[in-house]
DNA sequence: CAATTTCTTAACTGATGAGTTAAGGTTTGC
DNA sequence: GCAAACCTTAACTCATCAGTTAAGAAATTG
Protein backbone atom coordinates (compact mmCIF):
# COMPACT_ATOMS: atom_id res chain seq x y z
CA UNK A 1 0.00 0.00 0.00
CA UNK A 2 2.34 2.83 1.51
CA UNK A 3 4.98 3.19 -1.53
CA UNK A 4 6.09 5.72 0.55
CA UNK A 5 8.89 6.34 3.04
CA UNK A 6 8.98 7.97 6.56
CA UNK A 7 11.05 10.39 5.04
CA UNK A 8 9.07 11.57 2.14
CA UNK A 9 5.45 10.92 4.54
CA UNK A 10 7.29 13.90 6.55
CA UNK A 11 8.41 15.82 3.61
CA UNK A 12 4.94 16.08 2.45
CA UNK A 13 3.55 16.40 5.61
CA UNK A 14 5.95 19.28 7.03
CA UNK A 15 5.13 20.97 3.33
CA UNK A 16 1.37 20.82 3.75
CA UNK A 17 2.55 22.66 6.68
CA UNK A 18 4.69 25.15 5.57
CA UNK A 19 1.78 25.71 3.13
CA UNK A 20 -0.93 26.60 5.85
CA UNK A 21 1.10 28.47 7.76
CA UNK A 22 2.06 31.12 4.65
CA UNK A 23 -1.60 31.39 3.94
CA UNK A 24 -2.00 32.34 6.95
CA UNK A 25 0.57 34.67 7.67
CA UNK A 26 0.38 36.35 3.80
CA UNK A 27 -3.15 36.13 4.21
CA UNK A 28 -2.68 38.94 7.56
CA UNK A 29 -0.10 40.65 6.65
CA UNK A 30 -0.05 40.19 2.81
CA UNK A 31 3.30 39.58 0.62
CA UNK A 32 5.45 42.96 1.71
CA UNK A 33 4.05 42.67 5.37
CA UNK A 34 5.24 39.36 5.78
CA UNK A 35 8.63 37.80 6.87
CA UNK A 36 9.87 34.47 6.51
CA UNK A 37 10.69 34.20 10.47
CA UNK A 38 6.92 34.47 11.05
CA UNK A 39 6.03 31.97 8.34
CA UNK A 40 9.13 29.29 9.85
CA UNK A 41 7.54 29.81 13.33
CA UNK A 42 3.92 29.31 12.21
CA UNK A 43 5.05 26.14 10.53
CA UNK A 44 6.86 25.29 13.85
CA UNK A 45 9.74 24.72 11.46
CA UNK A 46 13.50 26.58 11.61
CA UNK A 47 13.98 28.77 8.91
CA UNK A 48 16.74 27.10 6.88
CA UNK A 49 14.13 23.91 6.62
CA UNK A 50 11.81 25.97 5.57
CA UNK A 51 14.39 27.59 2.67
CA UNK A 52 14.79 23.12 2.01
CA UNK A 53 10.96 23.28 1.16
CA UNK A 54 10.82 26.44 -1.04
CA UNK A 55 13.68 28.70 -2.67
CA UNK A 56 12.44 31.64 -1.60
CA UNK A 57 9.44 33.87 -0.28
CA UNK A 58 8.40 34.37 -4.16
CA UNK A 59 8.52 30.50 -4.56
CA UNK A 60 6.44 29.36 -1.26
CA UNK A 61 4.24 32.91 -1.87
CA UNK A 62 3.24 31.31 -5.62
CA UNK A 63 3.01 27.38 -4.20
CA UNK A 64 0.35 28.76 -1.83
CA UNK A 65 -1.45 30.58 -4.29
CA UNK A 66 -1.79 27.45 -6.28
CA UNK A 67 -2.32 25.19 -3.80
CA UNK A 68 -5.39 26.80 -2.08
CA UNK A 69 -7.07 26.57 -5.64
CA UNK A 70 -7.82 22.49 -5.13
CA UNK A 71 -9.52 24.01 -2.01
CA UNK A 72 -12.67 25.78 -4.04
CA UNK A 73 -15.71 23.49 -3.34
CA UNK A 74 -17.43 22.00 -6.13
CA UNK A 75 -21.16 23.78 -5.53
CA UNK A 76 -24.20 23.51 -7.68
CA UNK A 77 -23.09 19.84 -8.25
CA UNK A 78 -25.65 18.28 -5.61
CA UNK A 79 -29.30 19.43 -6.28
CA UNK A 80 -31.65 18.94 -3.91
CA UNK A 81 -34.39 16.82 -6.33
CA UNK A 82 -37.04 18.91 -4.56
CA UNK A 83 -37.46 21.45 -7.50
CA UNK A 84 -35.89 24.20 -9.01
CA UNK A 85 -36.71 27.09 -6.22
CA UNK A 86 -35.12 24.45 -3.30
CA UNK A 87 -32.21 24.17 -5.46
CA UNK A 88 -31.84 27.71 -5.99
CA UNK A 89 -32.40 28.22 -2.44
CA UNK A 90 -29.90 25.59 -1.06
CA UNK A 91 -26.98 27.00 -3.46
CA UNK A 92 -27.52 30.30 -2.34
CA UNK A 93 -27.03 29.80 1.10
CA UNK A 94 -23.90 27.18 0.18
CA UNK A 95 -22.53 29.30 -1.80
CA UNK A 96 -22.71 32.66 0.91
CA UNK A 97 -21.50 29.99 3.28
CA UNK A 98 -18.31 29.94 1.29
CA UNK A 99 -18.07 33.36 0.18
CA UNK A 100 -18.24 34.59 3.40
CA UNK A 101 -16.13 32.34 4.64
CA UNK A 102 -13.17 34.74 6.98
CA UNK A 103 -10.43 32.61 5.49
CA UNK A 104 -11.58 32.58 2.22
CA UNK A 105 -12.49 36.78 2.70
CA UNK A 106 -8.88 36.98 3.90
CA UNK A 107 -7.40 34.98 0.81
CA UNK A 108 -9.16 36.94 -1.65
CA UNK A 109 -7.84 40.30 -0.16
CA UNK A 110 -4.50 39.15 0.04
CA UNK A 111 -4.90 38.43 -3.96
CA UNK A 112 -6.66 41.67 -4.61
CA UNK A 113 -4.19 43.77 -2.70
CA UNK A 114 -1.13 42.08 -4.29
CA UNK A 115 -2.42 41.39 -7.82
CA UNK A 116 -0.90 44.53 -9.38
CA UNK A 117 2.48 43.51 -8.22
CA UNK A 118 1.66 40.11 -9.24
CA UNK A 119 -0.85 39.93 -12.43
CA UNK A 120 -0.83 36.13 -12.74
CA UNK A 121 -2.63 35.46 -9.43
CA UNK A 122 -5.43 37.30 -10.09
CA UNK A 123 -6.19 35.56 -13.36
CA UNK A 124 -5.31 32.29 -11.86
CA UNK A 125 -7.44 32.85 -8.97
CA UNK A 126 -10.23 33.99 -11.20
CA UNK A 127 -10.21 30.87 -13.54
CA UNK A 128 -10.58 27.95 -10.46
CA UNK A 129 -12.98 29.88 -8.38
CA UNK A 130 -15.56 31.94 -9.46
CA UNK A 131 -15.61 31.13 -13.23
CA UNK A 132 -15.63 27.52 -12.44
CA UNK A 133 -18.75 27.99 -9.87
CA UNK A 134 -20.41 30.15 -13.02
CA UNK A 135 -19.71 27.68 -15.10
CA UNK A 136 -21.69 25.13 -12.80
CA UNK A 137 -24.88 27.46 -12.49
CA UNK A 138 -24.95 28.15 -16.03
CA UNK A 139 -24.90 24.41 -16.38
CA UNK A 140 -27.94 24.23 -13.86
CA UNK A 141 -30.00 27.35 -15.20
CA UNK A 142 -29.83 25.98 -18.90
CA UNK A 143 -31.33 22.70 -17.28
CA UNK A 144 -34.03 24.33 -16.46
CA UNK A 145 -34.44 26.12 -19.10
CA UNK A 146 -34.14 23.23 -21.49
CA UNK A 147 -37.36 22.11 -18.58
CA UNK A 148 -39.40 24.56 -19.30
CA UNK A 149 -38.64 26.32 -15.97
CA UNK A 150 -36.92 29.66 -17.42
CA UNK A 151 -36.49 31.81 -19.81
CA UNK A 152 -33.29 33.74 -20.76
CA UNK A 153 -30.89 34.20 -24.09
CA UNK A 154 -27.48 34.11 -22.53
CA UNK A 155 -27.02 31.71 -19.87
CA UNK A 156 -24.50 33.52 -19.15
CA UNK A 157 -25.70 36.85 -18.72
CA UNK A 158 -28.35 35.13 -16.14
CA UNK A 159 -25.56 33.50 -14.28
CA UNK A 160 -24.20 36.85 -13.19
CA UNK A 161 -26.96 37.61 -12.32
CA UNK A 162 -27.84 35.65 -10.22
CA UNK A 163 -24.76 35.76 -8.01
CA UNK A 164 -25.05 39.58 -8.55
CA UNK A 165 -28.31 39.60 -6.87
CA UNK A 166 -27.89 37.26 -3.86
CA UNK A 167 -24.44 38.13 -2.89
CA UNK A 168 -22.78 40.69 -4.35
CA UNK A 169 -23.89 43.46 -1.90
CA UNK A 170 -23.05 40.83 1.26
CA UNK A 171 -19.96 40.35 -0.08
CA UNK A 172 -18.82 43.87 -0.76
CA UNK A 173 -19.77 44.61 2.67
CA UNK A 174 -17.33 41.60 4.12
CA UNK A 175 -14.50 42.65 2.12
CA UNK A 176 -14.70 46.16 3.21
CA UNK A 177 -15.19 45.47 6.81
CA UNK A 178 -14.08 42.97 8.26
CA UNK A 179 -14.93 43.14 11.54
CA UNK A 180 -18.71 44.02 11.13
CA UNK A 181 -19.33 41.42 8.59
CA UNK A 182 -23.09 40.56 7.55
CA UNK A 183 -25.05 38.80 10.10
CA UNK A 184 -26.89 36.06 9.07
CA UNK A 185 -30.12 37.69 8.96
CA UNK A 186 -28.65 40.73 6.76
CA UNK A 187 -27.40 37.41 4.27
CA UNK A 188 -31.16 36.22 4.61
CA UNK A 189 -32.71 39.77 3.59
CA UNK A 190 -30.04 39.73 0.40
CA UNK A 191 -30.74 36.25 -0.48
CA UNK A 192 -34.35 35.84 -0.23
CA UNK A 193 -34.52 39.06 -2.54
CA UNK A 194 -32.22 38.09 -4.87
CA UNK A 195 -34.13 35.32 -5.61
CA UNK A 196 -37.58 37.25 -5.81
CA UNK A 197 -36.05 39.79 -8.32
CA UNK A 198 -33.86 36.47 -10.13
CA UNK A 199 -37.56 34.57 -10.60
CA UNK A 200 -39.69 37.39 -10.84
CA UNK A 201 -37.44 37.99 -14.35
CA UNK A 202 -36.53 35.33 -15.20
CA UNK A 203 -38.97 32.19 -14.21
CA UNK A 204 -41.60 31.38 -16.65
CA UNK A 205 -44.48 30.83 -14.16
CA UNK A 206 -43.42 33.66 -11.32
CA UNK A 207 -46.13 33.82 -9.42
CA UNK A 208 -46.05 30.01 -8.62
CA UNK A 209 -42.73 30.23 -7.81
CA UNK A 210 -42.48 33.11 -6.03
CA UNK A 211 -45.07 31.61 -3.53
CA UNK A 212 -42.73 28.18 -3.71
CA UNK A 213 -40.08 30.63 -2.44
CA UNK A 214 -41.88 32.65 0.14
CA UNK A 215 -43.34 29.18 1.49
CA UNK A 216 -39.75 27.66 1.54
CA UNK A 217 -38.52 31.48 3.10
CA UNK A 218 -41.17 30.95 5.90
CA UNK A 219 -40.55 27.12 6.52
CA UNK A 220 -36.98 27.59 7.57
CA UNK A 221 -35.91 30.25 9.05
CA UNK A 222 -34.59 28.93 12.41
CA UNK A 223 -32.87 26.46 10.05
CA UNK A 224 -30.44 28.31 8.02
CA UNK A 225 -30.18 31.20 10.42
CA UNK A 226 -28.90 30.06 13.43
CA UNK A 227 -26.35 27.64 11.92
CA UNK A 228 -22.81 28.65 12.47
CA UNK A 229 -20.16 29.29 9.78
CA UNK A 230 -17.09 27.07 11.25
CA UNK A 231 -18.46 23.09 10.54
CA UNK B 1 -8.70 88.35 -1.63
CA UNK B 2 -5.53 86.34 -1.04
CA UNK B 3 -5.56 86.53 3.02
CA UNK B 4 -2.83 83.76 2.00
CA UNK B 5 0.51 84.55 2.31
CA UNK B 6 3.28 82.79 -0.05
CA UNK B 7 4.58 80.51 2.39
CA UNK B 8 1.02 79.36 3.19
CA UNK B 9 0.07 78.94 -0.38
CA UNK B 10 3.01 77.29 -1.00
CA UNK B 11 2.88 75.05 2.08
CA UNK B 12 -0.55 73.86 0.93
CA UNK B 13 0.24 73.28 -3.12
CA UNK B 14 3.17 71.02 -1.72
CA UNK B 15 1.02 69.31 0.69
CA UNK B 16 -1.58 68.45 -2.43
CA UNK B 17 1.90 67.17 -4.12
CA UNK B 18 2.71 65.26 -0.97
CA UNK B 19 -1.05 63.59 -0.99
CA UNK B 20 -0.61 63.03 -4.67
CA UNK B 21 2.43 61.25 -5.05
CA UNK B 22 1.72 59.22 -2.25
CA UNK B 23 -1.77 58.10 -3.39
CA UNK B 24 0.29 57.02 -6.32
CA UNK B 25 2.76 54.92 -4.97
CA UNK B 26 0.99 53.27 -2.56
CA UNK B 27 -1.62 52.04 -4.68
CA UNK B 28 1.05 50.51 -6.74
CA UNK B 29 2.98 49.04 -3.99
CA UNK B 30 0.59 48.82 -0.96
CA UNK B 31 1.36 49.77 1.85
CA UNK B 32 4.47 47.58 3.01
CA UNK B 33 5.72 47.96 -0.45
CA UNK B 34 5.90 51.49 -0.60
CA UNK B 35 8.85 53.45 0.46
CA UNK B 36 9.20 57.39 2.44
CA UNK B 37 12.26 57.74 -0.68
CA UNK B 38 9.54 56.65 -3.36
CA UNK B 39 7.18 59.27 -2.07
CA UNK B 40 10.00 62.15 -2.15
CA UNK B 41 10.93 61.66 -5.49
CA UNK B 42 7.26 61.13 -6.82
CA UNK B 43 6.42 63.90 -5.36
CA UNK B 44 9.95 66.02 -6.06
CA UNK B 45 10.52 66.99 -2.47
CA UNK B 46 13.42 66.20 -0.15
CA UNK B 47 12.79 63.32 2.50
CA UNK B 48 13.29 65.84 5.54
CA UNK B 49 11.16 68.17 3.35
CA UNK B 50 8.42 65.64 3.43
CA UNK B 51 8.76 64.29 7.24
CA UNK B 52 8.41 68.27 7.56
CA UNK B 53 4.71 68.12 5.90
CA UNK B 54 3.45 64.47 7.21
CA UNK B 55 5.18 62.81 10.83
CA UNK B 56 5.43 59.45 9.90
CA UNK B 57 4.55 56.80 7.16
CA UNK B 58 1.14 55.88 9.03
CA UNK B 59 0.19 59.21 9.31
CA UNK B 60 1.03 60.22 5.48
CA UNK B 61 -0.82 57.23 5.07
CA UNK B 62 -4.08 57.81 6.81
CA UNK B 63 -3.79 61.46 5.55
CA UNK B 64 -3.74 60.49 1.65
CA UNK B 65 -7.13 58.16 2.65
CA UNK B 66 -8.98 61.08 3.92
CA UNK B 67 -8.00 63.48 1.66
CA UNK B 68 -9.78 60.97 -1.03
CA UNK B 69 -12.85 60.80 0.12
CA UNK B 70 -13.90 64.11 -1.06
CA UNK B 71 -12.96 62.76 -4.86
CA UNK B 72 -15.81 60.65 -5.34
CA UNK B 73 -18.28 62.49 -7.64
CA UNK B 74 -22.04 62.82 -6.56
CA UNK B 75 -23.43 60.95 -9.35
CA UNK B 76 -27.61 60.34 -9.32
CA UNK B 77 -27.76 64.15 -9.04
CA UNK B 78 -28.36 65.30 -12.40
CA UNK B 79 -31.26 63.00 -13.92
CA UNK B 80 -31.65 63.96 -17.88
CA UNK B 81 -34.98 64.85 -18.17
CA UNK B 82 -35.87 62.43 -20.61
CA UNK B 83 -37.44 60.05 -18.22
CA UNK B 84 -36.85 57.06 -16.06
CA UNK B 85 -35.49 54.71 -18.85
CA UNK B 86 -33.05 57.35 -20.00
CA UNK B 87 -31.72 58.30 -16.51
CA UNK B 88 -31.40 55.09 -15.67
CA UNK B 89 -29.41 54.36 -18.77
CA UNK B 90 -27.31 57.29 -18.27
CA UNK B 91 -26.72 56.76 -14.91
CA UNK B 92 -25.31 53.64 -15.07
CA UNK B 93 -22.92 54.70 -17.76
CA UNK B 94 -21.61 57.15 -15.44
CA UNK B 95 -21.28 55.01 -12.03
CA UNK B 96 -19.28 52.63 -14.86
CA UNK B 97 -17.08 55.09 -16.11
CA UNK B 98 -16.18 56.11 -12.66
CA UNK B 99 -15.67 52.62 -10.71
CA UNK B 100 -14.02 51.33 -13.14
CA UNK B 101 -11.25 54.42 -13.74
CA UNK B 102 -7.57 52.49 -12.99
CA UNK B 103 -7.26 54.94 -10.12
CA UNK B 104 -10.10 54.69 -8.42
CA UNK B 105 -9.73 50.35 -8.96
CA UNK B 106 -6.02 51.12 -7.83
CA UNK B 107 -7.44 53.01 -4.38
CA UNK B 108 -10.32 50.10 -4.09
CA UNK B 109 -7.40 47.10 -4.55
CA UNK B 110 -5.07 49.00 -1.78
CA UNK B 111 -7.93 49.38 0.71
CA UNK B 112 -8.93 45.56 0.63
CA UNK B 113 -5.53 44.60 1.07
CA UNK B 114 -4.99 46.72 4.15
CA UNK B 115 -8.36 47.00 5.83
CA UNK B 116 -7.19 43.56 8.05
CA UNK B 117 -4.00 45.98 9.14
CA UNK B 118 -5.88 49.06 9.47
CA UNK B 119 -10.04 48.77 9.98
CA UNK B 120 -10.87 51.81 9.79
CA UNK B 121 -10.03 52.86 6.31
CA UNK B 122 -12.62 50.37 4.74
CA UNK B 123 -15.44 51.75 7.11
CA UNK B 124 -14.40 55.04 5.93
CA UNK B 125 -14.05 54.44 2.28
CA UNK B 126 -17.54 52.63 2.09
CA UNK B 127 -19.09 55.49 4.01
CA UNK B 128 -18.08 58.15 2.28
CA UNK B 129 -18.24 56.60 -0.97
CA UNK B 130 -20.79 53.79 -2.09
CA UNK B 131 -22.80 54.47 0.68
CA UNK B 132 -23.59 57.87 -0.31
CA UNK B 133 -23.49 56.52 -3.74
CA UNK B 134 -26.98 53.90 -2.53
CA UNK B 135 -28.57 56.75 -0.82
CA UNK B 136 -28.48 59.14 -4.50
CA UNK B 137 -29.82 55.81 -6.04
CA UNK B 138 -32.31 54.97 -3.47
CA UNK B 139 -33.97 58.57 -3.53
CA UNK B 140 -34.25 58.52 -7.40
CA UNK B 141 -35.70 55.21 -7.32
CA UNK B 142 -38.30 56.19 -4.33
CA UNK B 143 -39.27 59.20 -6.20
CA UNK B 144 -39.92 56.95 -9.55
CA UNK B 145 -41.79 54.72 -6.96
CA UNK B 146 -43.72 57.57 -5.70
CA UNK B 147 -44.53 58.45 -9.66
CA UNK B 148 -45.95 55.08 -10.00
CA UNK B 149 -43.55 54.33 -12.44
CA UNK B 150 -41.72 51.72 -10.25
CA UNK B 151 -42.83 49.09 -7.37
CA UNK B 152 -40.89 47.83 -4.62
CA UNK B 153 -41.08 47.58 -0.91
CA UNK B 154 -37.53 47.93 0.02
CA UNK B 155 -35.80 50.97 -1.44
CA UNK B 156 -32.25 49.91 -0.16
CA UNK B 157 -32.63 46.35 -1.73
CA UNK B 158 -33.68 47.74 -5.15
CA UNK B 159 -30.84 50.12 -5.32
CA UNK B 160 -28.42 47.30 -4.36
CA UNK B 161 -30.13 44.95 -7.15
CA UNK B 162 -29.60 48.02 -9.29
CA UNK B 163 -25.67 48.02 -8.79
CA UNK B 164 -25.18 44.63 -8.24
CA UNK B 165 -27.01 43.07 -12.03
CA UNK B 166 -25.51 46.54 -13.82
CA UNK B 167 -21.51 46.44 -12.22
CA UNK B 168 -20.79 43.90 -10.22
CA UNK B 169 -19.29 41.69 -12.87
CA UNK B 170 -17.55 43.98 -14.58
CA UNK B 171 -16.46 45.55 -11.40
CA UNK B 172 -15.08 41.85 -10.44
CA UNK B 173 -13.63 41.66 -13.38
CA UNK B 174 -11.39 44.82 -13.05
CA UNK B 175 -10.69 44.19 -9.50
CA UNK B 176 -8.67 40.70 -9.97
CA UNK B 177 -7.70 41.44 -13.58
CA UNK B 178 -6.37 44.92 -14.23
CA UNK B 179 -4.43 43.62 -17.27
CA UNK B 180 -7.41 43.11 -18.77
CA UNK B 181 -10.19 45.60 -17.77
CA UNK B 182 -13.68 45.00 -19.50
CA UNK B 183 -13.69 46.34 -23.16
CA UNK B 184 -16.73 49.23 -23.31
CA UNK B 185 -18.55 46.35 -25.52
CA UNK B 186 -18.35 43.74 -22.20
CA UNK B 187 -19.67 46.72 -19.88
CA UNK B 188 -22.31 47.49 -22.32
CA UNK B 189 -23.46 43.46 -22.40
CA UNK B 190 -23.67 44.18 -18.19
CA UNK B 191 -24.92 47.39 -18.89
CA UNK B 192 -27.54 46.58 -21.23
CA UNK B 193 -28.72 43.33 -19.33
CA UNK B 194 -28.99 44.73 -16.13
CA UNK B 195 -31.24 47.20 -17.05
CA UNK B 196 -33.13 45.23 -18.67
CA UNK B 197 -33.79 42.79 -15.69
CA UNK B 198 -33.79 45.62 -13.15
CA UNK B 199 -36.63 47.20 -15.50
CA UNK B 200 -38.37 43.58 -15.63
CA UNK B 201 -38.69 42.96 -11.79
CA UNK B 202 -39.38 46.95 -10.57
CA UNK B 203 -41.06 48.83 -13.52
CA UNK B 204 -44.51 49.03 -12.99
CA UNK B 205 -45.24 49.15 -17.18
CA UNK B 206 -42.04 46.85 -18.02
CA UNK B 207 -43.47 46.31 -21.98
CA UNK B 208 -43.07 50.19 -22.33
CA UNK B 209 -40.17 50.54 -20.38
CA UNK B 210 -38.39 47.87 -22.13
CA UNK B 211 -39.20 49.12 -25.35
CA UNK B 212 -38.04 52.44 -24.56
CA UNK B 213 -34.85 50.75 -23.09
CA UNK B 214 -34.28 48.58 -26.68
CA UNK B 215 -35.12 51.91 -28.13
CA UNK B 216 -32.14 53.58 -26.53
CA UNK B 217 -29.95 50.87 -26.96
CA UNK B 218 -29.66 50.81 -30.89
CA UNK B 219 -30.11 54.29 -31.10
CA UNK B 220 -26.67 55.36 -28.86
CA UNK B 221 -24.14 52.50 -29.88
CA UNK B 222 -21.16 54.96 -31.02
CA UNK B 223 -21.36 57.51 -28.70
CA UNK B 224 -21.32 55.82 -25.44
CA UNK B 225 -19.26 52.64 -27.36
CA UNK B 226 -16.47 54.85 -28.44
CA UNK B 227 -16.41 57.23 -25.81
CA UNK B 228 -12.91 57.10 -24.01
CA UNK B 229 -12.24 56.65 -20.02
CA UNK B 230 -10.00 59.88 -20.16
CA UNK B 231 -11.86 62.79 -19.75
C1' DC C 1 23.82 -0.25 16.18
C1' DA C 2 26.25 2.48 12.77
C1' DA C 3 26.16 5.39 8.76
C1' DT C 4 23.50 8.73 6.55
C1' DT C 5 20.35 12.10 6.05
C1' DT C 6 17.81 15.78 7.78
C1' DC C 7 16.76 18.70 11.29
C1' DT C 8 17.65 22.81 14.74
C1' DT C 9 20.11 26.49 16.82
C1' DA C 10 22.38 30.54 16.56
C1' DA C 11 24.92 33.62 14.63
C1' DC C 12 26.06 36.05 10.43
C1' DT C 13 25.89 38.97 5.74
C1' DG C 14 24.22 42.35 2.95
C1' DA C 15 20.57 45.13 1.63
C1' DT C 16 16.92 48.10 2.45
C1' DG C 17 14.11 51.31 4.71
C1' DA C 18 12.24 54.66 8.55
C1' DG C 19 13.48 58.52 10.49
C1' DT C 20 17.40 62.08 11.80
C1' DT C 21 21.07 65.46 11.59
C1' DA C 22 24.11 69.05 10.09
C1' DA C 23 25.92 72.17 6.45
C1' DG C 24 25.00 75.09 3.09
C1' DG C 25 21.71 77.17 -0.43
C1' DT C 26 17.29 79.57 -1.76
C1' DT C 27 13.06 82.01 -0.98
C1' DT C 28 10.25 85.14 1.41
C1' DG C 29 8.91 89.01 4.30
C1' DC C 30 9.79 93.49 5.43
C1' DG D 1 19.10 94.29 0.88
C1' DC D 2 19.05 91.55 4.84
C1' DA D 3 17.50 88.41 8.32
C1' DA D 4 14.43 84.67 9.22
C1' DA D 5 12.29 80.78 7.67
C1' DC D 6 12.46 77.06 4.72
C1' DC D 7 14.56 74.02 1.51
C1' DT D 8 18.07 70.47 -0.36
C1' DT D 9 21.89 67.39 -0.24
C1' DA D 10 24.21 63.87 1.68
C1' DA D 11 25.48 61.22 4.98
C1' DC D 12 24.23 58.77 9.08
C1' DT D 13 21.68 55.55 12.81
C1' DC D 14 19.25 51.81 13.90
C1' DA D 15 16.13 48.22 13.01
C1' DT D 16 14.45 44.70 10.13
C1' DC D 17 14.52 41.22 6.85
C1' DA D 18 15.86 37.76 2.94
C1' DG D 19 18.82 34.40 2.61
C1' DT D 20 23.26 31.70 4.29
C1' DT D 21 26.55 29.12 6.98
C1' DA D 22 28.52 25.99 10.33
C1' DA D 23 28.08 22.98 14.22
C1' DG D 24 25.84 19.67 16.57
C1' DA D 25 21.45 16.97 17.72
C1' DA D 26 17.86 13.80 16.26
C1' DA D 27 15.65 10.79 13.41
C1' DT D 28 15.82 7.24 9.64
C1' DT D 29 17.44 3.36 7.19
C1' DG D 30 19.73 -0.97 6.49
Amino acid sequence: MTALSRRQQNRIERERRVLDAALKVFAEAGYSGTTMDAVAIESGLSKPTLYQYFESKEALFSAMLHGERDQMLEFFQHPSGKGMVADLHGFAWDYADAVLRPDLLSLARLIIGEVQRFPEIGRAYQQSGPDRLLSGIMDYLSGRRAAGELDFDDAELAAQDLWGLILSAPRTQALYMPDAPPSRAEIARYVNNGLRVFLKAYSTRPKDDLATLEALISAQPLKRALQQVEP
